[in-house]
DNA sequence: TAAAAAAGTTAGGCATGACTAACAAGTTTT
DNA sequence: AAAACTTGTTAGTCATGCCTAACTTTTTTA
């Protein structure tokens, strides 16, 4: 009923630096996260960043040397995944009953992932009959903090010729979100690379009766699944 | 679509304020309120309240002249009636979609209530298909900021021999909810009161097959309608 | 390997929103 | 009407979380 994580009392900073700490590890594969990295993802400045991962230090939920690499504890990580997990969940209300698209869930989720409430995500959960993955195709983590990790093949990976399945997108960013659908591309699309340009490694994709031209970096946001 | 109350960008507590001067002004039926009663209704310090205040009379939104009770603005009670809509909805979302408890639901909501999101009030309101009343009885303001005041009769008001029907119940205590629900009583609950002690004006009331006896203080935190 | 660049840290400030203590202005009470 | 009380205000402090500027340590590269 009551969850674990409720024995921490962190604040929206607090859980905003654990957040940016896990996914940073999540996304660019790596184990240790620098100081100025993480400023960076926040955008804040080092300064700032040092000052909180002090607090955190002293909340044993991260461990570095001086001047070393950070790293999340377990108990840290595991209020990390938490955090991911209600802000999976919420996307996954305000897309699915809430009437929201796809690039106006991630904003509004950033402030509801902060609402402290393990019987409104446990139910929240149950209403949605426990969704799997949320709307820009990530894995939802279970109420035990279990979770898989997205595959991380991009579009940008494939050859001239191949297909795929777009399986998720990279969600930070609102303005690639809304591209992403007014260009008619969504979650499931199956894609074929026509050519894979030379001079700027831009795509020629075709899906759906339609061809377009996306740059290097819209590819390297596209997640997608071999055919 | 986008809410013209999303012009300010109040902070949490500069919000919680501004509600706090509304419900004073409503639940009590004045149309002033001293600078102590708003910190004793905050429990924060007079100090503190005075504070906030000046900073709410630089954005107009509250008038006072010195060492005078403080008013809300026009702009300053339309903000209040939006958070207070924004509230009702919560709370009803809470209570019939997320099997939240009469005495739950008000914590979560104070919490929700701060979440930017003109949308997404919106969506909610639909969702639930426009309720009017919140699940403690009171009626949730519309999109344009209408509302009508709950009814004033407590249980309290009523002679020996009256009979009444529960329309609404003071929703600031988790406490008191509790006990109002253990007793068996629930919105539309039909009430007899047999008897007012003369002693210490405690009210015997009978209702679905039982009798108990309740304080004067309870009494009149049970808003109802006469039969 | 020594200089340059990058990364991390410390010091000192600022805004917000709390606090206590002291003081001033209004309101009662006698 | 003066004393006593209540209410409102000001001054100074503290924690949080941000900032810039300056400094130190580590890493890179010439």
């Amino acid at each position: 009923m009551t969850n674990k994580f409720y024995s921490y009392d962190l604040t929206k900073s607090e859980e905003d630096y654990l957040k940016a700490l896990f996914q940073i590890i999540i996304e660019s594969e790596v184990t240790k996260v620098g100081n100025n990295q993480l400023a960076e993802y926040l955008k804040v400045s080092p300064a700032s960043a040092n000052n909180m991962i002090k607090k955190l230090k002293g909340k044993k939920l991260v461990i570095s040397e001086k001047y070393g690499k950070l790293e999340l504890t377990s108990e840290g990580k595991e209020i990390a995944v938490w955090l991911v997990r209600k802000h999976r969940l919420w996307e996954t209300f305000l897309y699915k009953y809430m009437n929201f698209s796809w690039d106006e869930v991630h904003e509004v989720a950033e402030q509801l992932e902060h609402i402290r409430s393990a019987k409104l995500i446990d139910e929240l959960d149950r209403f949605m009959d426990y969704p799997q993955k949320d709307p820009h195709g990530d894995i939802i983590p279970d109420e035990k903090g279990n979770y898989e990790l997205t595959p991380k093949i991009t579009l940008s990976h494939l050859k001239g010729g191949e297909r795929c399945r777009l399986v998720a997108v990279n969600d930070s960013s609102v303005a690639f979100l809304k591209y992403v659908s007014e260009i008619g591309l969504a979650l499931s699309s199956e894609i074929k690379v026509e050519e894979v340009v030379e001079f700027d490694r831009s795509v020629r994709i075709s899906f759906s009766d339609r061809t377009e031209t996306v740059s290097r970096k819209f590819a390297d946001n596209i997640f997608v699944e071999l055919l």
